[in-house]
DNA sequence: GAAGCTATGTCAGAATCCTGACATGAGTCA
DNA sequence: TGACTCATGTCAGGATTCTGACATAGCTTC
């Protein structure tokens, strides 16, 4: 069947099928998360923090895949819940370092063990050569996508 | 360097590595379709249309990986501008089958060149033999991730 | 036929996220 | 030094999407 040479195959299309494995995981993390009042932009700012202490509000919301605005009204949140600390002034230019508490890093620690156990379901099926190919291929797309291959990058 | 046995080490998490890709699409495709007047959302209830005519509004929903109440206000402007048609009274039950007017099939022409040449490029670093092994990983990731293999599929 | 369950379409309210805009600080170049 | 560019933090407004809820239709089971 296919298609009569109009449009994208749905079926066959890597693209459609990206999204729908990005979706699919957002989905298990949304449900493993809850229980813990978290949600996934929440869990990420956190992760972030734990793998690179003093990241600005603007390197975070990179790093998230949301914009500034939004990181920073989380990260307000966070910091009036002590999740995460921010010097009150700059010490050099505008940008505010934040860290994670103790109470964020136990926090964390929970919502990690979920979404590495979420993270381990999804490879389930895949021997460790083929998780390989699949990343080799993920970073491909990306730097496909992305035109350059600099740029920056939070997570390099 | 690494973790230190705590956390997902975000540089070699395939999860994170799919979060960046398909966001990386979607700007992407949000930056082609922009001129065309057009969202990613608005493209792909047109796309899943023309291949698969007089879908529901639910099943386009889950299609396009959005809630019923999303697609619905959307279906209802996409009818008000002429682009989809659906019948006043259900056939039968309460599904209302929408199919694109010839209108709505000229405007997806032009968004769907242009989805395409971003697929072409996302795909354009790897072989063949890449992409089908990419395929099949991110096949499996999603069954892994869904629990049981069956399902309602929209596109199978 | 009646009861129970699921799925659908739809409405209303709320939460979320983004776009636009502003002032400020750092780096660059003439 | 001064002008220019870029990035950052932040505020306000608006757009988008979701959650909750309701009535209804079909299917299954008794």
């Amino acid at each position: 069947m296919s298609q009569e040479g109009v449009g994208i195959d749905l079926e066959t299309s890597l693209g459609y099928l990206l999204k729908e494995a990005s979706s699919a995981l957002r989905t298990a993390m949304e449900e493993v998360l809850r229980p813990l009042g978290m949600s996934v932009t929440h869990y990420s700012c956190l992760e972030l923090l734990a793998q690179r202490p003093g990241l600005s509000n603007s390197e975070l919301a990179r790093g998230a895949f949301v914009t500034r605005q939004t990181m920073n009204v989380l990260l307000q949140a966070l910091e009036r819940d002590g999740y995460v600390t921010r010097p009150a002034e700059a010490p050099v230019g505008k940008v505010l370092p934040t860290r994670l508490t103790p109470s964020g890093r136990r926090s964390l620690e929970k919502a990690s063990a979920a979404v590495r156990s979420v993270e381990a379901r999804m490879l389930s099926g895949l021997t460790g050569a083929e998780q390989a190919a699949a990343f080799g291929a993920l970073k491909s797309m990306i730097r496909s996508l992305r035109g350059d291959d600099g740029g920056t990058r939070v997570v390099p």
